[in-house]
DNA sequence: AATGAATGAGTTTTCATTCAT
DNA sequence: GATGAATGAAAACTCATTCAT
């Protein structure tokens, strides 16, 4: 009997080496050749499994995705209050394991990508809009919805912001550095819609 | 070998077409052909004038660079008091000419691009370097210069994640939402500034 | 190395499956796998009883050949008149068996790929001589030696054509009509002898 | 200046070039580097003019059939009686270069391939009626319409029939013997008919 | 200057065949 | 015997670049 079920664990170990050779050698100049030396077989096996290269380039993105939703998930579990939330969602953009230059160089060869596929310009959009939804519920405790949705889109503009800057000066930047800075705005949100709501009820 | 003579006039149309080509067909699947078409000349002309790709590819992002930096400079040469400073900054990055879907695109492939080559790297360096130093001397005249230097990294962050955001969306976005998103927040880090201020003067 | 034991059911079964895949998919696009599918085993196991796709479409041929070569001795068998003779023969290239789409389309196969195969192309000339000297030997009780070889000659054309009329038309030739037509040219090709052997009497 | 109409020039070398290696290697052992080879250019020359191998072997079908369609439309420009359109008909099938063991070979493979292409089916189904339509209707003069048919049907069936067995003895066939014994039977369908008319008429 | 024909290196993809289990 | 994972050689196809005209 040969061995059972190879085909999600060699799947995943081609994204893996896809997205280390896209660091590597950088999404435009990556060859299957390539991704099948850092994974250590022949390049007919990837070819076995995912059939082309949009394929394996889709299940890497897919990857990504799904990869930064489960830390999400992971830190919101432990979130009870609003605040928290926020912070979760704010720590789990910038885990070490997302500011690893790979990943980076990954996601921002993604976003070139997705502006011509139609299934992973999809994927962006749920991606994007459940992170809005996230942060404006989150600034609901603190603010009327209008404000709220104001004050999640800047946030998560932040976040892109810093997430570029990142992909810039090649992992040079300082995580902690950029969860401060966000939490700080976050932080600032939420006081001048208080003030603000203060000095309307006088 | 190229580049002498009354070459700029073709030249400029080279990168236009590249521009174009780019947003129709994506970056890694632009080929010199696709340019040349687009320009209407043949694909030897372009080498004639560029010597290779990657010659046209660095031209295109120089090219970039250079208008927006001349849009900046318009409009900080009418802006006097500091906070015309920071909007004409503002501004500039959200004219309808660098929003335009083709702009976009070339950008982020240029972001891409970057990472591989030490010459694309170093003119971003310059401008993100430029942009930093404009925003903080701006800021500095409401606050600290820590203070200014983290105002302006905020307000850079925030521009450059509004401009991916349009990367995402394909021209949906909303100049006039994201510019006064951006003056909104220049003018909280401002008043929080000068709060904190008057608070530490009692 | 394959090919002992009970192989014998398998290689039936594997030179079926190949005949069906020869005409889903086409020869030239006839892969190991495809007849593996086909047959509803793995691609090793076809190598395990054949040794190579060679040997495969050997032995496709071979059967094909032999089957072919079966009918005729059934028919040939019940016959006893040269008239029921020559009978026997047309029909025999025309039951419904022979003009099963998929025995059609693997025959025409095998008369290209007899070119390059020493092997098959011996095997193309044994079944054509055999045909040859069966009608010679029926018409010879009707007329001379010499003309019974152009009889038999023009015979064993007409029966190759109409087949390859049912290649291009894929099956919806009609084998009564052909083997009606055939019938009437060997009757004709005795009558016409007779007139002839009649005026030379004289 | 560049040479100026390259295209068609390039493309009739290619398909001769696909002819002569067809022969040389089979249909389905060729590859495109051997068509290159045998027309002394570059694989990607051919690619460039023809866009695949899928093209460059339409386009030799296509190239076969004219070439013939070309042949009969001179014999028969010739021919003014009836008998004569049929003879010129039967030796345009038979020429020296229809019988050159390579035009055989690609036919033969054209055969094959036609029935999975619907472009080419549709052209051989073109040449095949109109050969039937073009001995029809010279039988008719001899013969009632119905008996043209068929002889026309049992005449096309000869031609077919002898060419296969120029497939099968690779060259050795003598044509000349092919067309004494076609033109044999044309004169026999005629001569029948005209028996059977004379009888009729007592 | 300008063309586009031609090249050839490089890339994706396919598939017969082998082999560990 | 049987599987299907894995290989690697070979094939189609692409494209930047060169070059004769």
């Amino acid at each position: 009997m040969p061995k059972i079920g190879m085909g999600p664990v060699r799947k995943r170990a081609f994204v893996k080496a896809a997205i280390s050779s896209i660091h590597a050698k950088g999404f435009m100049q990556l060859t299957m050749a390539d991704v099948a030396r850092e994974a250590g077989v022949s390049t007919g096996l990837i070819h076995h499994y995912l059939g082309s290269k949009d394929q394996l380039l889709n299940e890497t993105m897919r990857y990504l995705l799904n990869e930064l939703q489960q830390i999400l998930q992971a830190k919101l579990s432990g979130a009870t209050t609003p605040q928290e939330r926020l912070d979760a969602i704010i720590e789990s953009n910038f885990t070490k394991e997302q500011m690893r230059p790979e990943v980076v160089s990954a996601w921002l060869a993604f976003y070139v990508q997705a502006q011509r596929s139609e299934p992973l310009n999809h994927l962006l959009h749920i991606y994007s809009r459940r992170l809005q939804s996230n942060l404006t519920s989150a600034f609901k405790a603190h603010m009327s919805p209008t404000k709220a949705r104001l004050a999640a889109e800047s946030t998560a503009a932040l976040i892109d912001g810093f997430w570029l800057k990142a992909v810039l000066v090649q992992g040079v930047i300082n995580h902690k550095h950029a969860v401060k800075v966000l939490k700080k705005h976050v932080a600032q949100q939420i006081q001048t819609a208080e003030q603000e709501k203060a000095s309307d009820g006088i």
